[in-house]
DNA sequence: TACAAAAATGTAAACCTTTACATTAAGTAT
DNA sequence: ATACTTAATGTAAAGGTTTACATTTTTGTA
């Protein structure tokens, strides 16, 4: 059986209120006493029990974290920049993946509840706002590219709009008019925002955007390949598909070559995020940067600035911008389709 | 303030111990006075306190995952099987990164300590088994990849040798005969496996291993590009590179194109662990096939199994077999090699 | 040396559950 | 109706900490 705080008090001949004290640093107590206390510490191993301590102290020190999946390097990447930023609190992650379904958030969220301080949660696709309802006030809540206009809560969303409008208009610079997208799952606000950007930058350069030009995906790479295929089946496929992530951009790039097609100089490919693995890939990708494990970090550091009051009752709102990340994957439209073009109409 | 048992027993008009006995199911309370329990407690928003609840039942419903890092899809694909398998179950995952460093490891199981039912701790680098010393012994732990020969804890262990040595003979199959290999980290244990199955095969193969050939990365994209960068400078290099895991091939893989050269016809190269992404990446990459989610998946299992008492007393060592996965990077080496040989040699 | 003030330590309540055991209510058979 | 059995509920202790407040010890000063 564990030792617990009498024991020790026992053993080193003090009460437990001064081994409590010495526990926590706090109160004067006399070096020799301190000393002896410590040892016996030592000696027994004892180590004090968080669900007593959390009982009375009101405090976990840990945070929840609650993502929508768990597949590819972007959470990773958000795990990351969340357990780097809270380690240096001494605090630590409780991670869950809700597989974007209601029941599973909500599961999560009981379970956190009375265990974690704080939740960071990165909901795109269900609305969230409803299950967090019964969640004490005191709670503090972070938001992570949750669709919500609700200020009630802090939130921290991508710049999906600015950077799919950026995306796009390089795109048209580069003189693609033809150009696909393929968008995240139904629902998902993340996507939905990268589309509005997408179709404002047409419509600004005075094209209409066409919606058989609008390809859903889901965000991952299988998704990303069967839909590029399906796209260059079409007998004049696009000069330029625009993948609303990295993973669907990798997955349309296998299907891309499949086909016998050469990446930039037969057809164009980006992506959005910028996950690690873009830079490394052959030919490394255009695509849109986020800054994925800082949105982790950032989120975290929120939720300790709530905590220890500095602004306990201002909620934030941050709007993360995101910067077109130009690599080798895109290409000036090549002049040979207009020659084509002129040969066609002779 | 948060409404606490006593509250629901109040305006239920019961005591806290029927409330309790709804709360956990077990007992038998008259069917109409769990109905009036159960819209009180539904009304009020009460949920049970963990910290009070793990207090005296010793029981936290959480399990602790130490990896050694949070770099890339390996580890994210890890997470992902042991989140599955825990949210099976009904628990919940505590996540931690020790970046490999003892005194991380040590604070990670010091927090864990009392806050999980279980621990599963990845620790290829350093020697875990002395900072789980003063662990409860009553904790199941599961070690995964890590070095050590105690039995006294559950190991999970992936086929490190059998793959790399596989790996290898397929590419002295192919003809190869200069293969260099990246390998992980200094001291880590994984690295130190595949290795030992490199040489192995070369050996086998009546070819004594050259320690030039044999170039010590980290793991990451980075070393594996600069290193191949180093690699590809020599006169005669290497007509394969064998790089220990799949974010160095990655890596190794941009490096190669810089130089100009063709994959696989200038050069074969190929990675172990295949990752998600690996099959996606052009071309596809030749690698040692890890059930890495499963991995996850398999030390949950374990936990669970030893915590539900099938398997109270006994632990349980597994190795993890892998399977060569050919795909397109590796290539019989060019007939032409030998033709300039002879061209070189007139 | 004596006394006040300051420092060190101790006592006990509080945090919120679960559950063994005690008690009361409700059936059941005579 | 009575005695007995079973079902339903209640009482109180236990679990391990922190901390306000009480008490004792030490230190400093007159």
């Amino acid at each position: 059986m564990r030792s617990s705080i009498v024991d020790v008090a026992e053993k080193a001949g003090v009460s437990i209120a001064t081994v409590s004290r010495v526990l926590n640093g706090s109160d004067k107590v006399k070096a020799k006493t301190r000393e002896r206390i410590l040892s016996v510490i030592q000696e027994m191993k004892y180590a004090p029990n968080p669900a007593a301590r959390g009982l009375i102290m009101k405090k976990t020190e840990a945070i929840g974290l609650l993502l929508p999946d768990l597949h590819g390097e972007f959470f990773s990447e958000v795990i990351r920049g969340a357990d780097e930023a809270v380690q240096k609190h001494g605090y630590h992650l409780i991670v869950s993946s809700s597989h974007n379904d209601p029941n599973e958030i909500e599961a999560a969220l009981r379970f956190m509840r009375g265990r974690v301080d704080a939740i960071v949660l990165m909901s795109p696709q269900v609305n969230a706002e409803i299950l967090l309802e019964n969640l004490p006030k005191s709670l503090p809540i972070v938001l992570l590219n949750c669709r919500t206009d609700n200020t009630h809560y802090d939130t921290i969303v991508i710049d999906g709009f600015g950077g799919a409008r950026e995306m796009t208009n390089y795109l048209l610079d580069l003189g693609h008019r033809k150009i696909a997208v393929i968008t995240g799952g139904e629902n998902n606000s993340e996507s939905e925002e990268r589309l509005r950007g997408y179709r404002a930058a047409m419509t600004d350069r005075h094209f209409t955007p066409n919606h058989s030009m609008e390809h859903q995906g889901n965000f991952t790479e299988i998704s990303g390949y069967e839909i590029a295929r399906e796209i260059l089946r079409q007998k004049h496929h696009p000069t330029a598909i625009f993948a609303f992530n990295d993973s669907m951009a990798i997955g349309a790039i296998k299907a891309i070559r499949e086909e016998g097609l050469r990446i930039p100089s037969d057809i164009s490919i980006c992506g959005f995020d910028d996950i690690p693995v873009a830079k490394y890939i052959s030919p490394s990708m255009t695509t849109v940067h986020v800054p994925i494990s800082e949105l982790g970090t950032m989120a975290i550091n929120r939720v300790f600035d709530r905590m220890t009051k500095h602004s306990k009752d201002t909620t934030a709102h941050v709007f993360v911008p995101t910067k077109l990340c130009l690599r080798s994957s895109c290409k000036k439209i090549n002049t040979m389709s207009n020659q084509e073009k002129e040969e066609i109409a002779v």
